[in-house]
DNA sequence: CTTGTTTAAGAACGATCGTTCTGATATTGA
DNA sequence: TCAATATCAGAACGATCGTTCTTAAACAAG
């Protein structure tokens, strides 16, 4: 899954995989069929263990709207931690290499898009028409996703402190003019 | 150009691009050097072509405010044209895929960003303190790029506009409440 | 026309790609 | 203990990769 996540599908070669993972080509083949379905294993694995962690503050219930700040910055920090430029979002990352070629990539591409908005959605004040929410909800997908792409070329995390800021800061302003 | 618009630089073969080109291996080889070589010429290709022209309404001195909007049209437009999911992107492509990896890459998608900021910058209300210009700015640069991503997912040039409206509709709140 | 240079088309190169096969070594269940 | 199965490292496969070489046609200048 770092493989993937760092370099891309088409740069990763079964031979990193195989190194990658300590496993051999044979149980690879064997347990994903080809190298498709070990990217789209991948794929599951990031959403349980990288995206879903990183969400569920913003669904709990009653969850209040610094969740938004905490989670980009939950996400500039693993970028810093892992080194920068970052890897950037698995998901961001297919969106622009395989997805418009790959049906099936495309399809959790925007599932994982749906869930994130949805995500945002609840984490935005309920009083909200739902129209509302709904379109800053999708409105945060965009920019977060902008934000992974930059962190792909930045070396810098405050740099991207400062973009997520300013998205945090105008989504409060539109809060605040709705009510 | 439009091959690794499309598929990007891995997917990418040298036999597409004699094939897209209708030129010889020989020739792309004497006037290249290689693939990198020839990617980075597509680069220059791009700017001159798809991103200088789409940014030069922006740059004007008497620019108005509705460059802006004028700017995301023109490029969902052409993505609608160029088929849906469309190609997105060249650079933003390249920043996800290859510049990580890629030193040289990386350079000159970073001047991109920032050739996209200052154009963005020089259409913002010059009323404004510089430090908001520019935040503004770099502020649609994410934007932008995390639209363009989206536009290599979604069958729908709609729902880019609506994305776009909002951040249109955001930019001229912010403006409004700066003054 | 002749000679020297550039272009055309594609064969060929070694390397690497994703994938499969081969045996040997562990591991299991009765 | 012993046969059956799973796992192992790695050789090997055909295909394709980026790159170079070969050969002949097209063209230029004198």
């Amino acid at each position: 899954m770092h493989a993937f996540w760092k370099r891309g599908f088409e740069a990763t070669s079964m031979a990193d995989l195989v190194a990658a993972t300590g496993s051999t080509r044979q149980s690879i083949y064997s347990d994903f069929g080809n190298k498709d379905g070990l990217f789209r294993a991948c794929f599951s694995l990031y959403r349980d263990e990288v995206v879903l962690p990183a969400i569920a503050p913003l669904n709990r219930s009653d969850s209040a709207l610094e969740v938004i700040p905490e989670y980009f910055e939950t996400q500039i920090a693993r970028a810093e931690a892992m080194g920068m430029p970052g890897p950037g979002c698995l998901v961001g990352n297919a969106m622009t290499e395989t997805a418009p070629n790959d049906e099936q990539i495309r399809k959790l591409v925007n599932a994982h898009n749906q869930r994130l908005a949805m995500a945002f959605a609840s984490a935005l004040p309920e009083r909200l028409p739902e129209a509302k929410r709904s379109e800053l909800a999708e409105f945060l997908v965009v920019a977060a996703q902008g934000l992974w792409a930059m962190s792909r070329v930045t070396s810098s995390a405050d740099q991207l402190r400062a973009r997520a800021k300013t998205i945090v800061r105008m989504i409060q302003k539109e809060i605040d003019d709705a009510t």
